[in-house]
This record gives structure tokens, sequence and C-alpha cells, in this order.
RNA sequence: GCCGAUGUAGCUCAAUGGCAGAGCAACGCUUUUGUAAAGCGUAGGUUGUCGGUUCAACUCCGACCAUCGGCUCCA
């Protein structure tokens, strides 16, 4: 770690601190939890007797600021772990109480992470160390003192008071379960200086124009209505990117040896309890609900499909299968529903009904290194034309699972060693794989740089055995196939998120709904704006064409507001010479051409999806 | 689902208990314009929904719905 971001990390450690201090004054009732640095500042954890309120952060952003600037040392001092029991008793802390218990058994207060691997939290063993922790460090600040492990700056007068913000309050669970009490987060952002800190507020205002959820109204690319919460409505230039991107995939997929299948958007129960989501997924699906309080047709209860898995197995198991035909690839893009909690639903980051550009690869098992390699092949062609930055990421056998450990652990290793030959760095998510079986997920920012799982490949042993499929080896007997669970994009609506973000709304040109904008400068010129716009459009360019009365000022600013990649306006100067003044999204640069040249220019730039 | 914030015209926002307003967009008329906003006019509202308090509610209170930021979860 350099020293400047050392210092940036004491600065913000010491903020949380006087943080807490500050809200101690405020409320003496309080009980502190923890108060760790983040990203761009830090966080403190309280339980109050009462809720914060906006103004209440104002007040106490102001007592940090006196407090800072009277110059406190932080003191060190040490204890034995009884000694700081009874102390933190005393004062009527039991969270910190806690955390020196945890230290006591297992020689850290982190749940999150052990050896660089990522532990949900109930998952976390206690480390194996050969001597506990007797004592722990406190720090002492102004009449504030804290269990800390350490990482301060030796003096307030080392931050400058204006460097740092409260930025919000949120709700979060004790050591991030849910059966815990909920504290109240108090949020801040804190730099070096206070231009740092005016650089990333202007920086998140940067950010706020790319959010897809603004650019998609003004772009006229989907909307919401309140009727269907987390349902998207995709807009006549919303579908253009949408079936650009399925008539992408589709083209690629037929060139693997994909097949397309089109299944049934609702099945009997029965379906589910066979692959076992009945079990494990149920309460996440939507149901039909005829009639009153059961929720059934002619008897029978149906759910609306969350995952397209189960009808693949049906499709596989619908006839005799040969070992001939593995691996066989069944793809298909149906529409999916799953029932978020209403709370975690995100523009099209995180819907309720959504497709996938799904399949379900059926491999013998020595064909599951090879098969995985095509798909991470695939991933990587995907990734590239769109100039994404991925990574990758292992999850494995979560707690509640559906087979035996001893077919997981074969199947955790296979993908490990797939993973390490791939050469592309990866992390481990303990606990993180489906219930039938392990999984590598791929993981991209947002523009605010929060992480979102997009493609993910997973491993099933378990399905193929519960639906009963088979197929004849080369020796006559009957083997099951393993199933390999694949999505490239993720989800449309998602990666069409993550797209509108990645390109601030300047899609590449073969993605753009509009293509090129034709505006003309006087009325003498609309017939010739008209045949361009037909001309262009039989090329198999989508084109716009605007003749209206406006001036050409502000037809240009229509255009440009509209982020389209290419504008030509229609005047005397085209008419006489038979050219075209191309006006190019971001360049200054104007070249004139002929309309073949042109024509040949966007044409490539389409085909070459650049 | 939990914590917090927000919800006024298609969009961005005013109006703090006393007649709901502006800019842009839309529509009409005039203008036919040379590379990021021509002029004038018209229309547009049960202020998210339901209930309560009040002589009077966009404004105060309650419930619900939706959206946003977190938490938990997750493609």
């Amino acid at each position: 770690m350099s020293e400047d971001k050392n210092k940036l990390e004491h600065i913000r450690h010491s903020l949380a601190h006087i943080l807490a201090s500050a809200v101690l004054e405020m409320f003496p009732q309080a009980q502190l939890g923890v108060g760790p640095v983040i990203e761009h500042g830090f966080y403190y954890d309280f339980l109050l007797p009462r809720t914060l309120t906006p103004e209440d952060l104002g007040k106490l952003e102001k007592r940090m600021r006196a407090l800072v600037k009277e110059k406190l040392a932080f003191e060190r001092m040490e204890m034995s772990t009884g000694e700081a029991k009874k102390f933190f008793a005393e004062r009527k802390q039991p969270f910190k109480i806690e955390l020196i218990e945890d230290i006591e058994k297992f020689g850290t207060t982190e749940l999150q992470r052990a050896e660089g691997v990522e532990h949900r939290a109930a998952n976390s063993k206690p480390l194996a160390l050969s001597s506990k922790p007797t004592t722990v460090t406190l720090y002492k600040t102004g009449k504030f003192i804290d269990l800390c492990r350490g990482g301060h700056v030796e003096n307030t007068s080392e931050i400058s008071a204006d460097s740092f913000k409260l930025d919000k309050i949120s709700g979060a669970y004790w050591r991030g379960d849910q059966k815990n009490p909920q504290l109240q987060r108090i949020y801040g952002l804190a730099f070096e200086n206070s231009e740092a800190l005016a650089a990333h507020l202007r920086f998140l205002e940067e950010v706020a124009k790319r959010d897809h959820k603004k650019l998609g109204s003004e772009l006229e690319l989907f909307m919401f209505h309140h009727t269907a919460p987390g349902m998207p409505y995709w807009l006549p230039k919303g579908v253009i990117i949408y079936n650009e991107l399925i008539n992408f995939w589709r083209h690629e997929h037929i060139k693997y040896g994909y097949q397309e299948i089109v299944s049934p958007l609702l099945n009997k129960k029965e379906l589910y309890e066979i692959s076992g989501h009945f079990e494990h997924y149920w309460q996440d699906m939507f149901v039909a609900d005829q009639g009153e309080g059961e929720v059934e047709v002619e008897g029978e209860l149906y759910g609306i499909k969350a995952m397209n898995c189960p009808n693949a197995m049906v499709v596989f198991g619908s006839k005799g299968r040969s070992y001939r035909e593995l691996p066989l690839r069944l793809s298909d893009t149906d529409m999916l529903h799953r029932f978020e909690l209403s709370g975690t639903l995100n523009g099209l980051l995180r819907v309720r009904e959504f497709r996938q550009d799904d399949a379900h690869c059926f491999v013998m098992e020595d064909q599951i290194p090879q098969e995985y390699e095509r798909i991470l092949e695939i991933v990587k062609r995907f990734y590239a034309i769109f100039k994404l930055e991925y990574s990758l990421r292992l999850g494995t056998r979560p707690e509640i699972f559906m087979g035996d450990i001893a077919t997981w652990n074969k199947a955790e290793a296979q993908l490990t060693r797939i993973l390490k030959e791939s050469g592309k760095p990866y992390t481990i998510k303990e606990g993180d794989g489906a219930f039938y079986g392990p999984k590598v997920d791929i993981l991209m920012n947002d523009a605010l740089g929060r992480q979102w799982q997009m493609g993910t490949i997973q491993l099933d042993f378990q399905q193929p055995r519960r639906f009963k499929l088979e197929y004849t080896a080369q020796d006559g007997s009957r083997k099951t196939p393993v199933a390999i669970h694949r999505v490239i994009y993720g989800s449309l609506e998602r990666f069409i998120g993550i797209l509108i973000e990645h390109f601030a709304g300047a899609f590449p040109v073969w993605l753009s709904p509009v293509q090129v904008y034709i505006g003309t400068v006087g009325e003498a010129h609309r017939v010739g704006a008209q045949k361009l716009g037909k001309q262009l459009a039989e090329a198999g360019i989508r084109v716009e064409v605007d003749d209206g009365a406006d001036t050409v000022g502000y037809k240009i600013r229509k255009a440009e507001k509209q982020k389209i990649p290419y504008m030509l306006i229609i005047g005397d100067k085209e008419k006489s010479l038979q050219k075209l003044t191309v006006r190019i999204r971001g360049q200054q640069r104007q070249p004139v051409m002929t309309l073949a040249a042109f024509v040949k220019r966007v044409r490539k730039e389409i085909a070459e999806k650049v």
C-alpha cells in the first residue's frame, strides 16, 4: 500500500471515530456497531433511540468539524480482553463486547473475508490460530474511546475540516444478518483535502448523467408503469437494441452449434418438484392464481417460469439420445419472472421480468472441460465486441444443496482447473453456487461502480439425474449426461442497462436506434432529403428524415441530444455538389463525401460492430 | 421484505394552510432558416392513491402504492 493511500485510509478511519464521538454526544445511550473505511470514505453503524433525520446529519457534521479543529490526539491503549469487556459493559456497549468475544474465539472480528476468500457470514469458520489473542487495543480521541485495531492519524490536526461530508443514512443489519437488529448506518465521504472532495462530488454529477434510468427515458428506450413494478416496457427504439443483441447472439450461437427451442412459460408444480425448484425456489416464483386462496388452475398449481432449465431437461428427455448427439446445446430466450423483493428493484439492473440468453449444454462427463473452454471463448468474443471489462468468480457449494458432497467436490475441482488453465484471473465466493452445482459468474460494474452479475456458467449433475435423462453410450450402456447452464449477456435487461451506462447512451452504429439523421435546410430540399432517406433505408441503414420548418441549428440540437452517430444536413451546397457533408458524433471535422462512400462507411461500421 | 428519502402538466422544477405556476416538449399560426434552442398563441392538473384533521389541504396526520439510495438477497 502506498504512503498516500495509507494516509487517506487513516484520515477516513479517524473520521469514523470522530463521527462516533459526535453521535455519542448527541445520543449518550447510543450503542455502537462497527465503523470501517470504504471506497470513498467511511461509515459507522449505531443503534439509536430515534430515527436520524437529514438535519441531524448537518448537526453531526458541524460537531465533527469542531472536534477535528480541537487538534485531538489518537492515544493507543491496551487492555486484556476481560478488562475490555468490563470496560464496554460499564458503558452499555453490547456490540463491542460481541466483537471482543469474536477476537477471543477467532482472532478477528471480520466475517466477510479470510485469507483472500469471500465467505458468507453464516459459512465462515473460526480461524485455526496457534495462539489466541488475550489483549485488545483501544483508541482514545478526546473523551471518546473505541475498540480498534488501529490505523489513525496521530492527531486530528492532520485532517482538513472541509475535506469530508456526511453523505447519507441507511439501515444495515448488525453483522449483515437479517435476524439481527437493524442499525442506522451513517455514510461519510472523505478525502485528503476539500479539492479532492469537490472533485469527487463533480464525478458523481457526471456519473448521474450516465444513469441508464435517466438516459432510458431521454432516449425513449424503455419505461415503467406502476402496475408492473420491475417489469420494463420496451419502447420502439429500445426494441431495436434488444433485437440487435438477440440477432447477433443467434447468429453467433448457430456457428457454435447451438439449437434454439421455445418452451412453455407456465408449468404445473410437478415439473418444479422434479427439478428441485419447488423445494428451493417456489417462494421466489410467481404462480398462476385462479380463484380464492389456493393458486390453481382446474385443481392444479402452476408456476410461471423463473428459469429455463427444467423445460430444457424435458426436451432432452423427449426422445432416445445417443452419445453421438453430445454435446447437445439447446438455447432459448424465453421470458422469465422472478419475485424479487420490492426494495431490491433497480431500473433495468434488477427486474422481475427478463429474458436470459440462455442455453443448456448436455455433455458427457469427459467433455466438460472442452465445453467450458468453448463457452469461455464465446464470452471473450462477446465482451470484446462491446469493449466491456469483466471479471470471473467461482461460486462453490451453498449451505443448502442437492446431491452428494463427493460429486460437488469433483465438480468444483474441475471448474478450478478450467479457470486456472484459462489464464484469466478469478475470485472465489464460497457458498455462492446454485443448489444443483457450482458456477462461474461474469461480473461487471455499473456507472456508480456497483458490481453486477452478468453471465454465468453453471455445472449441474443433479437435474439430469432427477429428470432421469440418459443417452446410449458407445458401448451400449445407458449414461446420465451432465448439464451446463450458461448465459453470456446474463439478462438482456441488465446487459442493456450496463451498455447504456458504458456508452453513456452513445451506442456504436450497429446498436444505434437511429443511425443517420437527415435534416433539410429549406423547403427546396425536401424532395432530395426524402429520396436520400429512401436510398439509405434500402441500403439497410436506420435513418430518420426531418424536413420540418425548424432552423438548422434546432434540428442539429435535436439529433445531438438523441446521440445519433451520423447527421446529414441537406441544402443548396449538397444539391449542387452532389455530395454529402457528414457530421459525425463527437467529431469537429465534417468530411464531404459521395453517397456511395458514405453508405460504404456506415455499412462497414455496422458489419464490423465498431 | 427492512431502514431512509422522494412523488406537482409528457420532461425539469416553482408554489408552506387561503384562486396550482414557469421553461422545455405537444398542438396551431407565422418563419424556410447552413451545423447545439426562430416568434406569437393554444391546450395540458382529482398535486401517486385512499382516508383523516380544518371554514379551507399540494402544504398537517395516517395507511397504501411506486421510484431512488442502502441492508438482506440476486441474472
